[in-house]
DNA sequence: TTGTAGGCGTTATCAG
DNA sequence: CTGATAACGCCTACAA
């Protein structure tokens, strides 16, 4: 039995077909095959018919690994957010990933449970992998990581939050600002007794800036900044209604709790039910991020509305050209507005 | 100037390190470099240090493709779900991420949008990047696809639903028990004028399960399990809701709308409020999955509660038993228990 | 214990 | 337009 023959069968029966068994069946070279899948115009009509029957024949797949060292492309782009249990990142992720495939991308990703290190392995696994991009969420994380990015060559970008001054470019919004309109709002409908509920600060800019936010709003009011001092939790609906309970048992009540985000202030909510206190007469609330979970609870969130799609439809854009055109990426500060709805009430002669 | 020296800048500042940076850094070859990294116990101490510190000195992390060219194994698991949107999945799936974690491997998802094309194109995505395994919701999908991932060898793990006859083997629940033990209860509490809203049923056998299920019970009941015809939806609240409204201004009102998940539920519920219908009172609501959801509008959902972080357990140490052991998966059914809550009403003489 | 060298599946540069 | 052939970065017998 000729040598070759004897080949062909075990290639064929042990593994994945590949390029070198496709041009054999197609009677040509692995290059004109690569060509055919490549850049078809460069082959003639006969024999890019004759490999793609052999393709199909064989169900043949390219082997990313293989291709990714030959071209050191893979137009896949990995995105780490901090979780997937909420639907916090949900509608941005899905809007940046149409937009990648629009543009013939894939999008990987992957959750880091907001713990630093998580992230940092992941950003690793995902660099290694050959992602052409990443996307990632606020810019709080090591310098080490940075720089690996740097000599990985692996164009970052920043989505949910908006800082010029950053290392890495973003897309987002300026989370301070935006929280310190809604408190003024707030404040302004004569609520001086301020507590908030806020996930953990560290490593985590928006939260950090949104707290930052409520305190402006309090000093601009003549209100003293420095007596706000938020309570850290996990964002979690249960995480929000204990934290809610707690500070409503404290000595001086406060007339509004301001939230992190929507899944927190939902918890309030909750938490409120659960000590019998009507929202807004007795006590009011306000999230932040506008997911379709604010306008599903009653009494409906007063939040502040995040441009989800936009943003990620922006971002897609903005990476691919920072990968594309080997260019530094531009940030874009996007708005982020209040939204009133029914969780805030008006207080009369409150001290 | 030697040209060992050129060539040793030139990578320097062109790209990231290779093996062979890190070897010819410590003075070692590329083999023990790798042995290394990848069985430490085989070098000795001293060698060892010196190729630490030039490991670090470099920042140089291992390239998974040339690896996996090389190994064959990413240690990388792929999972597409249905969506991100709603946490349908998420819980799920963060304890299945943890499972992988724990036993070495990373987790990377992909969402096909409910979309069977987009799905087919994920798996090869995932599969041409070396996935080692993948988890894949429901069995639905063309015998083509299932062809394709038994050639490439790639071990496939299903999971919400079971179904011991299906190609696939399956860790998960029996949609269709646990939705007619669901709708018997509520039957039982005299309601006989009975409406559906499901998501898509075509190539989703949890939604078509859901049906049967609700049809089951019908017929255990004496009614005409054929007199259901479920309204079809894509799954998100605007959707269930505008479905239920459509569905009371039909000239027999049902008493009861089951909901295909709580999702379309939670729909259902701002459809009633919007038509100043109180529920239970007026009519009775049920979803299914149990998400946080379900315990966060008012009234709470009677739904499904589904083992999501138990199923994702399951899942990982059954995939990653699939893979290192060569062997066929086994099927395992999951309880998934109805929980009754307040959406859900007594009727005394309803026809 | 350590080094040498062949091969993994593609792409891309050359000739033809 | 097509075909050799050299990388790409790593792993792993096999040798030393």
């Amino acid at each position: 039995m000729p040598r070759e023959t004897w080949k062909l069968e075990m290639t064929d029966t042990q593994s994945p077909p590949t390029l070198d068994d496709v041009a054999r069946v197609a009677r040509v070279s692995t290059a004109t095959v690569s060509r055919c899948i490549n850049d078809p115009q460069m082959v003639t009509e006969p024999t890019r018919e004759r490999v793609d029957a052999a393709i199909k024949a064989l169900g043949y797949t390219p082997n990313f690994a293989a291709r990714f060292m030959a071209a050191k492309r893979t137009f896949t782009i990995g995105a780490i957010i901090p979780t997937m249990e909420n639907a916090i990142f949900a509608r941005g992720l899905q809007a940046f990933q149409e937009g990648l495939h629009d543009r013939g991308y894939t999008l990987l990703v992957s959750s880091s449970a907001y713990k630093a290190e998580t992230e940092e392995e992941q950003i690793r696994t995902l660099v290694a992998r050959g992602a052409d991009g990443l996307l990632l969420i606020g810019h709080d994380r090591s310098q080490a990581i940075y720089d690996y990015l740097d000599r990985q060559r692996v164009p970052v970008l920043v989505a949910w939050t908006y800082d010029e001054t950053a290392r890495a470019p973003s897309i987002g919004f300026d989370n301070r600002a935006a929280m310190r309109a809604l408190a003024e709002k707030v404040i302004a409908m004569g609520h001086r007794r301020i507590a908030m509920i806020s996930g953990a600060s560290r490593q985590n800019d928006r939260a950090r800036m949104r707290i930052a936010g409520v305190r402006d709003a309090m000093a601009a009011h003549g209100l003293d900044p420095a007596s706000l001092i938020p309570v850290e939790v996990p964002y979690g609906v249960k995480e929000g209604a204990a934290a809610f309970v707690d500070l409503m048992g404290a000595a001086e009540k406060p007339s509004i709790v301001f939230c992190g985000n929507d899944v927190l202030a939902v918890g309030a909510l909750r938490g409120a039910r659960q000590l019998g206190l009507h929202v807004p007469d007795d006590v009011s609330i306000t999230g932040f991020d506008d997911l379709e979970l604010a306008q599903v609870v009653s009494p409906e969130l007063t939040t502040v509305h995040v441009p989800h799609r936009k943003m990620g439809m922006m971002a897609a854009e903005e990476l691919v050209g920072m990968i594309e055109e080997k260019r530094q990426g531009v940030s874009q500060n996007l708005d982020a507005n209040v939204v009133q709805r029914a969780s805030v009430g008006v207080v009369s002669s409150d001290g």
